[in-house]
DNA sequence: TTATTGCATATTGCATGCAATATCAAAAAT
DNA sequence: ATTTTTGATATTGCATGCAATATGCAATAA
């Protein structure tokens, strides 16, 4: 008789300042280039800058932090070969992973899509839009059943995913873009893969233009 | 006049650490599941707990290590299912990487080829033998000029090796492994790509499923 | 015998100390 | 005016200290 559930372990300092600056340099707060002191930035989560460095070493690992000898870490920035990079590896990845989760995704996956673009149309501010965006993508690949595949496809798009907010601060989201997404959907629901597949890798490819374009 | 060349910065304490146990484990010096005791382990090094904890840091991140929650870390292993993930990943980065690469691979890149081939002849250790192998095929994909998809090939190699390396251990590494690879090159030589890229592919997944037969 | 409890020991996660080095601005030199 | 030097201050990389927790084994109970 189990009448207790599983007890969750306390979440480790270093976890926790990883995850918020993790964020942090997603929405932007902190920005390309910004320094990033040990006993600074302990101070502000009111810990020893040990935690701190923790998370900046594995926060250099997912790419998001530039480490310099001796010299402290920063927060990266992008190069236009680096975003073109990404972003091939992205639809390679991504739509590898859509045409596997196409042939098992059920009609609840779809729904709960959908209900995601659903919420898209009540929220306005960039990082809410952008985090339903990416939750909607996430949706549809998910069925693939590829845990390794899932976890390198949202690090790359960790990678690049503040640019595109950086973009659409200045020019806007787009208005369309629920439609087209709702397209994708309709697709999938019409058994049609190969077209959901193109919107998507055209849709990736174009955005990453539009960036690149403010690189430089 | 530049009368000396450029000073190399010493490699801090915490990177040689990071690579010496990277290496241990590829080698299989350590096994799967064995404990990494952070003291035992500076003591080996001549340094403290700090720069092993943040070697062990990077090397989770790898995906070499797993940590438990104040139970310390241990060398990570691998299930049937994340060979298959893994496989599958390698297989859709390194047959794009080829793809790209052939349209600008250059004699002199095909002749290094070759030379690692004929090096591979003169070794007899399974260590000498795989490094090799790794170098030959890191040879053909490099043309590609992707440095991102580079690291994520090595990175997914980097996860798998070790499990190789223990097959061939036990039923010995065929002996028609050079001239296979030779095949390869033969084929790229003649501009034949997509013959190289078949033989690629095949490579990868017939070693993958020998080693997943061991897995059960 | 086998399972449970209690306790001594080992190990981790974080804080802090310290020497080596980087940074920055004012003073000196060109 | 511009560059170089100098030194005061800040920051890192690693060592060490310490409280909290995990582990392993002997003692006890079943």
């Amino acid at each position: 008789m189990t009448r207790f559930g599983p007890v969750s372990e306390p979440q480790p300092m270093h976890l926790q300042v990883t995850e918020a600056l993790r964020t942090a340099i997603l929405r932007g707060n902190l920005r390309v280039g910004e320094r990033l002191p040990l006993e600074e930035i302990g101070k502000e989560f009111g810990v020893s800058r040990m935690p701190v460095r923790e998370a900046l070493i594995r926060l250099e690992k997912e790419g998001l932090i530039v480490f310099h000898n001796r010299r402290g870490a920063e927060v990266a920035g992008i190069t236009a070969e680096q975003m073109r990079d990404i972003t091939d590896l992205r639809c390679l990845l991504e739509v590898d992973a859509l045409r596997r989760a196409a042939r098992r995704i059920a009609p609840a996956d779809l729904a709960a899509a959908r209900a995601i673009l659903r919420e898209a149309r009540t929220v306005s501010g960039i990082d809410d839009l952008a985090d339903l965006h990416w939750r909607f993508h996430h949706a549809l690949y998910a069925p693939c059943h590829r845990p390794l595949q899932m976890e390198l496809i949202d690090s790359l798009h960790l990678n690049v995913d503040r640019f595109f907010r950086a973009e659409w601060r200045q020019v806007g989201l787009r208005k369309n873009w629920i439609e087209d997404h709702e397209q994708i959907v309709a697709a999938l629901e019409a058994g049609d893969t190969e077209t959901a597949v193109r919107t998507i890798d055209d849709h990736i490819q174009a955005a990453s233009e539009r960036v690149i374009a403010t690189l430089g």
